[in-house]
DNA sequence: GCGACAG
DNA sequence: ATCTTGTCGC
């Protein structure tokens, strides 16, 4: 079964307005935890990602409505009581106790009866049918190619993709507005859905997209690779410069990545592509693609560009 | 206190 | 990813 962009960014639309209804409800005179509001939206993992989402609320409105709320940012505190700077007043003014920028006794004062839908969950389970979608006749070749990459500044983005392997070199940029913060594990809905609007816009068909980021190497199998290429049917590979999950010897110049004892990747090292470079990079398929496929297609981008694909998406899109 | 989870 | 001076290594 098939996703569509419109659906996701409903979704999307979805978790700011959770986050919103679920940081209002948190009455005065008690505090709440960025980790208990990220698990009733989901994923306590997002708890790091809280502070920020609901400071751009309050300062400019979330990016689908645009109109700043009074969240009681306040009130937001972390798992061991620490209290930003900023609303340390504020929060002794409702009568919390502040001891040493902490909660006086957090037990007693944190709050936690959210009642919001879970949207993390939701966006999980769109996850996992683009893994389960991972099938179809795999591509072992590709002659056009197109690397990806997204810069940001505040809420804007800039996505840039170069498409390159039918002789000349040519450069697409879309500027938009960022609609989701960067969670681990989440990244295809941060940037991935960016990038699907930037290849609907310009009508892009490559053979084949190198993404900045994983594939299969996720935790649910649906990284920012396989789940943009499942969206869009267009074969794709992960490229990442670190590990979200998995491991690999360090041994050869190209070591299998595995996870759960099965492998989901490359690790090559960047000297294999480049001139200098120890480091390794992250080379796993994305949809479409085989684990073989992947690395093949990969380096035959890596020779026609002379370099490292992405990394020349990337300095295309530092370019404003 | 330390390690850690793509971008 | 972004914020940023000087510093290290090829
Ligand atoms: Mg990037």
């Amino acid at each position: 079964m098939r996703q569509d962009l419109e659906q996701i960014v409903k979704l999307l639309e979805t978790f700011w307005m959770e986050v919103k209804r679920g940081a209002m409800s948190v009455p005065r005179g008690a505090v709440a935890t960025y980790g208990d509001l990220a698990e009733a939206l989901g994923d306590r993992g997002a708890a790091r990602a809280l502070p920020g989402v609901l400071e751009e609320i309050k300062r400019l409105g979330d990016p689908f409505s645009r109109v700043p709320e009074n969240v009681p940012l306040h009130r937001f505190v972390r798992s061991d009581g620490w209290i930003r700077e900023e609303c340390r007043e504020a929060l002794m003014r409702e009568g919390v106790e502040v001891r040493e920028g902490r909660v006086g006794d957090l037990p007693s004062r944190v709050w936690k009866d959210f009642s919001i839908s879970a949207v993390l969950t939701a966006l999980r389970e769109l996850q996992k049918k683009a893994a389960a979608d991972m099938h179809t006749p795999q591509v072992h070749d590709a002659e056009s190619f197109l690397s990806v990459d997204v810069s940001y500044a505040g809420r804007r983005a800039l996505i840039c993709g170069v498409l390159f392997g039918r002789g000349d070199v040519e450069e697409v940029k879309v500027e938009t507005e960022v609609l989701f913060p960067y969670v681990p594990g989440y990244l295809f809905f941060r940037e991935g859905v960016l990038i699907a609007q930037m290849m609907d816009e310009h009508q892009l068909k490559p053979d084949v997209i190198l993404l900045d980021g994983h594939g299969v190497l996720h935790p649910r199998g649906s990284g920012l690779a396989t789940h943009l290429g499942s969206l869009l049917r267009v074969p794709s590979i992960g490229v990442a410069k670190s590990l979200l999950v998995g491991g690999h010897r360090k041994e050869k110049e190209i070591e299998a990545v595995f996870l759960a004892g099965e492998q989901r990747g490359w690790a090559v090292k960047k000297s294999v592509i480049k001139k200098r470079g120890r480091r390794y990079i992250y080379i796993s398929p994305g949809w479409g693609v085989g684990l073989e496929g992947s690395l093949k297609i990969y380096l035959k981008a890596a020779d026609i560009i002379g370099g490292e694909p992405v990394e020349r998406a990337h300095r295309c899109a530092a370019r404003w």
